[in-house]
DNA sequence: CTGAAAGCGCTTACAG
DNA sequence: CTGAAAGCGCTTACAG
């Protein structure tokens, strides 16, 4: 019933050369060692238009060579609910690299049971049918990535990602020095006391990092108070922020646009506004899901272009001679003004 | 530098087995016509550990003649910006059955120059590499379907998909009842005059056929007059909207969201209100990008759904014994009431 | 119950 | 310039 798929051995019967010549005039290899006459090159791609034939990546894997397929890898779903507003552009920026460079995209989609993914289902690393891969996602397991790296699979993550003693090769943002401008905004406006509220999350270690050492990096410069403060969302009620307004502070910075909702509800159960009475922002994309804030002061990460690089990175790392020195790739972020820092009350 | 993995060789050799004992335990086929010493079992588990060997999955696919890789073609970007919020859905559920079920995902990206997509690129269907394929999207080339068929390549179509003399496989959404039920709830309003406006695409020919026939049916049924009536987005003015006014129509279908939108527009303009003066309802589900227009009287197509039946289906038909019969799935919509249906005013 | 062998569809030395 | 052959690491009849 189904018609078997013609394989190499079929276009080089019917072209009337030998299967290694097919081969090699598929890969382009018509000018190194051998020589192929142009009419042999012409039946065989004769043959092949005539036959409908395309290689099998996974044959050709196996005997040594590319597969031509990039690995996409998230751990998270790929179509996610969730997330979705967050992955999504780095997942346009993949595709569109990806078509442009003609490499095909796979997507790995490999439940273990518990509902968390792994790269490694029993064991067995499926990523190796492709050629290499980009990996995305905060949750990842730290023991999988030494493991690839451990094996001299290629890979690229979307974000940093540093293990001790390796050098993973990655496409960032620069959030130390997104963080910087928005503090330094904030102080231009008249800000002296600019708070950093956070949540505790091991999850995004480096992210949360940066972002705090561009803000710590900030304040110093600037010679302003340094007031990293530990506030889980539960625990910012209109209480706290009545404590933070009577000790001086003006301006907030918050990691994800939840805090902007409670600051604006617990600002207006004190009969404060935002930003009339307190400045804010966001230190990175106020995701549109939540739209009833207008205008929030953030800096919008290159998530897009974050995903296009990545890929541009991981096709070279694949290259024989590498054009890409360095490995680890930062973005700037664009600083978005936004509205909700204004000068402070006093300044007013 | 890189150290060679273990094969299965080196498992049998260490566990004194032969390479295949070791193939058929790892697979679990320890039970079928072969029967294997426990001893030997745990011989070769024994050398797996000691060697820390992992299969290939690569020589494992070559091998078994299956790549467990679906293929996913759209005629639109993957991650397309345009069409994001109707699509998204229907990736989602092909992804999620597609994990229920252990196979990867492949995403074509084929860009052909002229910007539209096509399945032969240089004549040649890379689909081929997968086991078989989901095809989505509505500008789909007839000439490929055709073409796909004649290879007997297995594929289904997300959407119904008529080809005269084929049959192909899809999982559709029955748009036909659906526009009746909404036919049908007008009239139980007491609507007797109800406009069918279109606007003619022939890009969609099945989708808007199989309204048209349920809107159809569903005037028969009810005896009451059948007006579809051929309107263009910008054919539809206030002047036209006043026009059927006069003729007493009370409520109007329409496809798009698009054409509510004009509608809202052209009744201010009258100094008309929806839904108290004029009626509507959408065939389909309001996209979200739109909000501005409340709770819209239309029907919700099951996206998610009809995308993991896709992944059944098309498993199923990559299967020795298949065991869905029908490859023509139709899945119903839901009714969703919404507020722009009520009384006419003459009933009010 | 177990082993030897062929085969999956390619690529790549290696001979001519 | 071209062909015959080995090999990638598995799986699966097929013999014993």
């Amino acid at each position: 019933m189904k018609k078997r798929r013609p394989r190499q051995v079929d276009v080089a019967a019917l072209a009337n050369v030998s299967p290694a010549i097919v081969s090699l005039v598929i890969n382009g290899r018509v000018n190194g060692n051998v020589r192929i006459s142009q009419e042999a090159q012409q039946r065989v791609w004769d043959a092949i238009y005539e036959l409908g034939y395309v290689v099998n990546p996974v044959a050709r894997k196996l005997a040594g060579n590319q597969s031509r397929m990039l690995g996409v890898f998230t751990y998270e779903a790929i179509f996610p609910l969730e997330y979705h507003d967050f992955y999504y552009p780095f997942l346009i920026g993949i595709e569109e690299e990806a078509q442009a460079q003609d490499y095909d995209l796979l997507l790995f989609t490999r439940p273990d049971g518990s509902g968390k993914r792994s790269i490694y289902k029993d064991g067995v690393n499926s990523l190796q049918v492709s050629d290499g891969s980009i990996l995305l996602g905060v949750y990842e397991e730290p023991d999988e990535i030494t493991r690839l790296l451990a094996e001299g699979f290629p890979f690229v993550y979307v974000g940093r990602r540093e293990i001790p003693g390796e050098e993973i090769a990655y496409v960032a943002a620069d959030y130390v020095d997104a963080t910087r401008q928005v503090v330094a905004y904030m102080h231009s406006q008249g800000h002296r006391q600019i708070a950093y509220l956070y949540d505790h999350d091991g999850r995004r270690r480096e992210a949360q990092h940066d972002r705090q050492q561009g803000y710590i990096l900030a304040v110093r410069e600037l010679s302003i108070k340094e007031q990293l403060i530990a506030c889980s969302a539960s625990a910012f009620t209109p209480e706290r922020l009545q404590h933070y307004l009577a000790a001086g502070i003006t301006a907030i910075l918050f990691e994800t646009v939840n805090y902007a909702h409670l600051l604006l509800s617990a600002a207006s159960v004190l009969g404060k506004s935002v930003p009339r009475d307190i400045s804010c922002a966001i230190l990175g994309d106020p995701l549109n899901e939540i739209q009833n804030i207008p205008d929030l002061t953030s800096f919008s990460i290159p998530r897009r272009e974050m995903g296009r690089e990545a890929v541009r990175l991981l096709i070279d790392l694949l290259t024989e001679g590498h054009t890409i020195e360095n490995r680890q790739i930062t973005l700037p972020c664009t600083f978005v003004r936004g509205q909700t820092v204004v000068p402070p009350p006093d300044n007013g």
